[in-house]
RNA sequence: GGGGAGGUGGCCGAGCGGUUAAUGGCAGCAGACUGUAAAUCUGCCGGUCUUGCACCUACGGAGGUUCGAACCCUCCCCUCCCCA
């Protein structure tokens, strides 16, 4: 096992806070003289199984310390899942089903082992032991905590302080998340910088229940491609690690300089003197930094990397510049084939546009379709089409829709 | 248990019997300018088609009163506050 230093170092880095760094570097101590790895938990929400690069912050981390030779625990919040976030605000989540979870867990695990080594990871659900749980046991759980301390948290706070509901439900989470790590006899627990109070919740339970308390790490959020919100699905704002190289390179692309550097932080595993550069080429323009945009194209093309393999983001990259820089049309679009058919059941003579558009999936609705058209944004075989009513007969298209959707269409054979 | 205030489009938030598919803001989309950056400016922003000032859907849910309701009435559901 590496040294004491050398571990620390790299457990630092990103890192927004370690509570606390003294307890971490005694129980690392302790494990390089016992030559036995620390359990390192981190939880994750089974409903939504598609990874974005946010996630990835700290799968990063975990993977550090698995590099450094620790246990890592991926911990699937499955029993929590079931019942519904408290974070969600009104919705009540459709419980999942057994067969849900299964299979979520195995999308996460495809994804996850794209940056984990699955091999050497132990996977765990917390319903192996909060489905067992009696009432009783659950009622003594939530003896070991108080209002007052549960109002501590921010966000219960808030809505308290604005008078907005908070379900008694929402208390037991941070309750069952730390009992989590009770179970687990977690040494280190991981989580974002949201999580600290759910976090340190578990060492005091672990503290309760006779545990030496958890160290914590935590990792800052990123913020989405909007510079302005948590990462996050629901908010259209995140870059997924399973969406093609393409895109990946292109949201990429279109983040602002000022996230870049942010994102050049938490993600880039570039050297320090690398990024070092980047951050020079901020602010001057000198010999000694990198301009911005050759800057992102990098990061874009070590993340694609990152996702798709090595080699995948040269390709992403120079589709990208083929596509932009020099005003080409990509190499692969994808195709739809549309049916001519009128009511009749007879091939149509023609359809607006704008219904060509909807059928082929680049306009939400004909509507949307006319409005795109009136607004300059389509063009139809490189030409650009400014009225709405245009009608196509059957035939081949190439429709370019605002400044990067491709689609080909053709008429379905029958 | 008693009393009071509310639930409006992805979000916030006006409207409180009739040109209201519903002011405004945010987000989003398109165009110009660029480095698919930021900033800025412009336009759009429920759906359908025979494009009419048409039809359908929409202001928590269900009924009702009206020529006409997001706006009035009744019941129900949900949230918040005060008292117990």
């Amino acid at each position: 096992m590496k040294n004491l230093d050398f571990q620390f170092e790299i457990i630092l880095r990103g890192a927004a806070e370690i509570i606390s760094e003294k307890e971490l570097k005694k129980k690392l101590q302790r494990s390089i003289a016992e030559n036995k790895p620390l359990r390192v938990k981190a939880g994750f929400d089974p409903t939504a199984p598609d990874l974005h690069i946010g996630h990835t912050v700290l799968l990063q981390k975990l993977k550090q310390f698995q590099e450094l030779g620790h246990q890592v625990i991926f911990l699937i919040g499955d029993f929590t899942g079931m019942i519904g976030d408290p974070t969600g605000k009104l919705q009540t989540r459709p419980p999942l089903t057994p067969e849900q979870v299964q299979s979520n867990a195995r999308t996460y695990m495809e994804q996850v082992g794209k940056i984990l080594d699955i091999s050497r990871t132990t996977v765990e659900f917390n319903s192996r032991w909060m489905s067992k749980m009696s009432s009783a046991d659950l009622i003594q759980l939530a003896g070991k905590y108080t209002v007052a301390r549960m109002l501590e948290r921010d966000d219960f706070q808030k809505r308290f302080r604005e008078k907005r509901p908070i379900s008694i439900h929402e208390f037991l989470y941070p309750l069952i998340q730390g009992f989590d790590s009770v179970a687990l006899s977690a040494d280190v627990e991981l989580g974002g910088t949201d999580q600290k109070f759910n976090l340190l919740v578990g060492r005091e339970l672990q503290k309760e229940y006779g545990q030496e308390p958890q160290a914590l790490v935590m990792m800052p959020l990123l913020e989405g491609t909007d510079g302005v919100n948590k990462m996050s699905k629901s908010l259209n704002n995140y870059i997924g690690i399973c969406e093609e190289p393409g895109e990946i390179f292109g949201k990429v692309m279109s983040i602002s300089d000022l996230l870049m550097y942010k994102y050049y932080d938490l993600l880039s595993n570039k050297p320090l003197e690398y990024i070092e550069k980047v951050k020079v080429g901020q602010t001057v323009i000198s010999p000694n930094g990198i301009h911005p945009m050759a800057a992102k194209k990098a990061l874009a093309e070590e993340l694609v990397d990152r996702f798709h393999g090595k080699g995948a983001g040269k390709k992403a990259r120079e589709e990208f510049e083929r596509q932009f820089s020099k005003g080409e049309i990509p190499e692969e679009i994808p195709e739809v084939a549309v049916d001519w058919e009128s009511e009749a059941g007879q091939p149509a003579a023609s359809m607006p546009l704008a219904k060509l558009m909807h059928i082929a999936g680049v306009a939400a609705s004909v509507g949307e379709g006319k409005r795109l058209i009136k607004q300059g944004g389509v063009e139809v075989d490189g030409v650009r089409q400014v009225d709405p009513e245009v009608r196509v007969g059957p035939g081949d298209y190439l429709l370019k829709v605002g400044k990067r959707r491709y689609v080909k269409v053709r008429p379905n054979q029958k």
